[in-house]
DNA sequence: AAAATAATTGACAGAAATAGTCGGGTATGA
DNA sequence: TCATACCCGACTATTTCTGTCAATTATTTT
């Protein structure tokens, strides 16, 4: 079980862009540069970001990528929801969701509370929780510096 | 994000194993017909698990599976660490648990987070919890027909 | 002792998902 | 009109997952 590149690397973008945006743009190429991710790759992900309506794109010389909303607004959740296709599918599971092995699964319900449980979790982190985390982090390199 | 079929197999063989046994070895040869999950492939699983100390082999005509401790006392997440590799890893994470990728890693707290949820919350689970599930289904099956 | 059963082990192969690349477009501000 | 930077689809490489196979060892039954 693990976490894609994919989701760790947009919220990680995400959270750099909201630290270094004041109400202007920020390139690709400057989260790029400065979290040291693949710009093509990079470039995917905002994409879908921006078709999940998480980011606003600016397009043109001094254009960029903007926080569609506030970040308190934004959770960890729908991050993910936008850039992976699913947070927890099972091997038994249709695309609707629904069982597809009948009698035998008699250990669903595990899968379906630990989903649950995922989703919960991550639905209670917001990107200015994580952003504050990056803030504290950002001081304490100033301060020993 | 997903759960491997790895460990949906394992959990669905032992909640079987523990089903189908009274005391008596229980084959793999019986597990995957029941369970209907490809011979080879569950022998895999099974060395793992014996070496996991999950269960106990007996060998010979006869032989077969047994769990190596009372089904209350077989967690999930025990289930889980001796089949797969690691619950939670991260891209940016050494082979020792720490991270690799220094400063810039603002994020960490998050997924730890999250795997620490998974975590506990497998841990609440064990294997008698979900052979009581499993229990119910089979008395409502009978029951019906 | 021989035969049958069933675990043990390691190597291998195909398929799918992930991760990352590339090349050409389009809009926009200077 | 040029440089910037988003936009988009196709493509490739790599890894992981899933599953197969063959040969071996241990044990019981006949």
């Amino acid at each position: 079980m693990r976490m894609s590149t994919k989701a760790q690397y947009a919220v990680r973008a995400l959270v750099s862009l909201n630290l270094f945006s004041d109400g202007i743009p920020v390139s690709i190429k400057d989260i790029s540069a400065r979290e040291n991710i693949s710009f093509n790759y990079l470039e995917q992900l905002f994409v879908k970001l921006r078709r999940g309506g998480i980011v606003n794109s600016v397009r043109g010389p001094g254009g960029g990528y903007l926080l569609a909303r506030p970040a308190a607004e934004i959770r960890m959740d729908q991050i993910i929801d936008t850039v992976e296709e699913a947070i927890m599918p099972l091997s038994c599971m249709n695309s609707d969701g629904s069982c597809g092995c009948g009698s035998e699964c008699t250990t669903q319900s595990v899968w379906q509370g630990l989903g649950n449980q995922i989703r919960t979790f991550l639905a209670s982190v917001t990107l200015e929780d994580l952003t504050n985390d990056g803030r504290r982090q950002q001081d304490f390199r100033v301060v020993n510096h």
